[in-house]
DNA sequence: GAATAATAATTAGTAGTCTAATCATTACAG
DNA sequence: CTGTAATGATTAGACTACTAATTATTATTC
């Protein structure tokens, strides 16, 4: 098998590892990895839009909408249409939200974010430049994807709310 | 932002480029990108069954029986029950799917593996091995992912025929 | 040889993901 | 002000992908 098969083969294990993980956490905490992110969106900006969130986490908005409906249907959250721009809606977390988001694990398999932090600093520079040249040479560059946001901050700083343009 | 969450963001770009990848695929040649890669398996061993496609690609039978229901809508493939033992079913390409086959592009975009192959070795295998730590660390040691096949082959050593268990 | 196991394929149901099309509303131009 | 842009959200339609359940068939066991 030639090198770059290989590391295809690789790739999809990631893939597929992510995906576990998303079914995973969906039994355990009661939303999927993508859900997961979209509602730690939610929480660090109170009130924010499906098109700001599709700008942060890098869906279209098309899946966003598809995620938010799942989310409502769950009622951990509320849509409330703007008065100000009948377009917009605004997106609030409630209360049972707050719950699901606290008592949810990390996107990210913990042991992986252990794992990762205890190499030596060179060693973790070494893995994400491999990955970002490959992402690179695989005309990724252009493609802006978004963190697996970290969580915390529940009730702190949602004043990073005007991020109307890109 | 932390090191691993860019490790992240990197990754979930290479994804994002496998996908639009695919999507243009099925634009240009008809096929998107898992089809392809079935499409190459049936090509490589003549009356494969769906079991065994799903053990070398490695995705669910399921997952497998929803892309030849496809590829057989669009007369790419034949399933043909076995006589001697009639749970399985065998599947060949049709004329139109060896055309399909021979007229389509790699499932990766060549000039990644143009630029892959032109590095040096080290090169490579340092990206490689990154990839499969960090494949490793995901906890997707465990799985088995199959190679992204070559085409070629379309009527050469069909004789790998006799891989019924694994 | 009949009951039970295992195996292969499929179906049912759920999710994520996208593009293109639609709808409502707001902004803008003349 | 009225007609055309542009914008934000949603809907429609495809596809991949999974697990669990079902169906049909073969293998095994008592």
């Amino acid at each position: 098998m030639e090198r770059h098969e290989e590391l295809f083969v690789s790739i999809r294990k990631i893939i597929r590892a992510i995906d576990i993980r998303s079914r995973k956490l969906s039994k355990e905490a009661g939303v999927t990895g993508p859900q997961l992110i979209i509602l730690q969106e939610l929480a660090r900006i109170k009130g924010v839009t499906a098109k700001e969130v599709s700008t942060q986490v890098n869906l279209s908005q098309a899946t966003v909408t598809n995620i938010l409906d799942r989310l409502e249907s769950k009622h951990f959250i509320k849509r409330v249409r703007s008065e100000s721009d009948r377009r917009r809606v605004a997106l609030f977390l409630t209360d049972e939200g707050k719950e699901a988001l606290l008592n949810a694990p990390q996107p990210i398999e913990e042991s992986f974010v252990e794992t990762f932090s205890a190499l030596k600093d060179w060693e973790q520079f070494q893995l994400l430049s491999s990955v970002e040249r490959i992402a690179e040479m695989m005309g990724a560059s252009g493609i802006d994807a978004a963190p697996v946001l970290n969580l915390g901050d529940l009730d702190s700083h949602n004043q990073a709310q005007d991020n109307k343009n890109d």
